[in-house]
DNA sequence: CCATAACACCGATCGACGATCGGTCTTCTT
DNA sequence: AAGAAGACCGATCGTCGATCGGTGTTATGG
């Protein structure tokens, strides 16, 4: 009897709360040793050591971050930007779901803008704007 | 000993491949049922009969498709159309990740878009110029 | 009206993953 | 050298998508 075999993924490994929480302290300040994030936790997240070692861990094998031997601690550093990190999961997303056209994409995500409230739409438009400039400048 | 209540996850339960294609098959053709949807599975997804069903079942619970009887079988439609489910998608990644502005979410869109290909930003434009038209109107 | 086919429905199992933590082995530091 | 701090290992748990067999239910054609 064949078992299937398992088809790897084509989505990102999920980020759950507490690597999320994490990545959020490193964003805040880099360099950080596990026993000092730990005490950084919001109460809601209250870990014990091990679990935010393992948690860093996870996100070392991720390659969300970067750490480095200080003394005999690790201290560890966020190695994309909120918004990169962002951008590559909004690009997860997208492949998952676009064929072929970016144009419901990019609809929706005017859409989205534009929902959200009243200035959003015009941030964004001066975002594109300003990029379109730049780009015509190299 | 007390067990750490399990916090409810704030992530939007996390699509599978099987679901995707089913949700794919309907977006081609509404109205399938469960066995119609199995023989239209590409060859990497074949399936039997059960796993189909209680993958749209599971679709079902997520209220990403509705169903209908029709004779003694269900017939399955989508919920939402592919835009909208991305458009969902993504505000579920932003809620994540924003922090107060949205600033950084826009521009790692526009970025996006940017690196995506030569037309995209020029797209994008576009479509937030139009945008910005039709709210004019109203 | 009844046999059978076509389904729905239930429940079990599996692998992946995030979270959690206790214990043990290393490595500093004093 | 002793003790503390932290890395490392491995076990357990809950959730979730995938997978499917078996059993009950409902149509429907003879």
């Amino acid at each position: 009897m064949q078992k299937k075999p398992p088809r790897p993924s084509n989505t990102l490994p999920q980020l759950g709360e507490l690597e999320l929480t994490l990545l959020n302290a490193l964003w805040e300040s880099a360099d950080q040793s596990a026993q000092i994030l730990r005490k950084r936790l919001p109460a809601s997240h209250a870990s014990s050591l091990s679990t935010v070692q393992s948690t860093l861990e996870r996100l070392h094998r991720k390659q969300l971050v970067q750490r480095e031997k200080r003394g005999h601690a690790y201290v560890y550093r966020a190695r994309l930007g909120r918004s990169e990190l962002l951008g590559k999961l909004l690009g997860g997303v997208i492949r998952q779901l676009h064929t072929g056209s970016l144009e419901p994409i990019l609809s929706s995500f005017v859409d989205f803008a534009d929902r959200f409230d009243e200035e959003t739409l015009d941030q964004l438009d001066a975002l594109v704007q300003q990029r379109l400039e730049e780009r015509g400048d190299q």
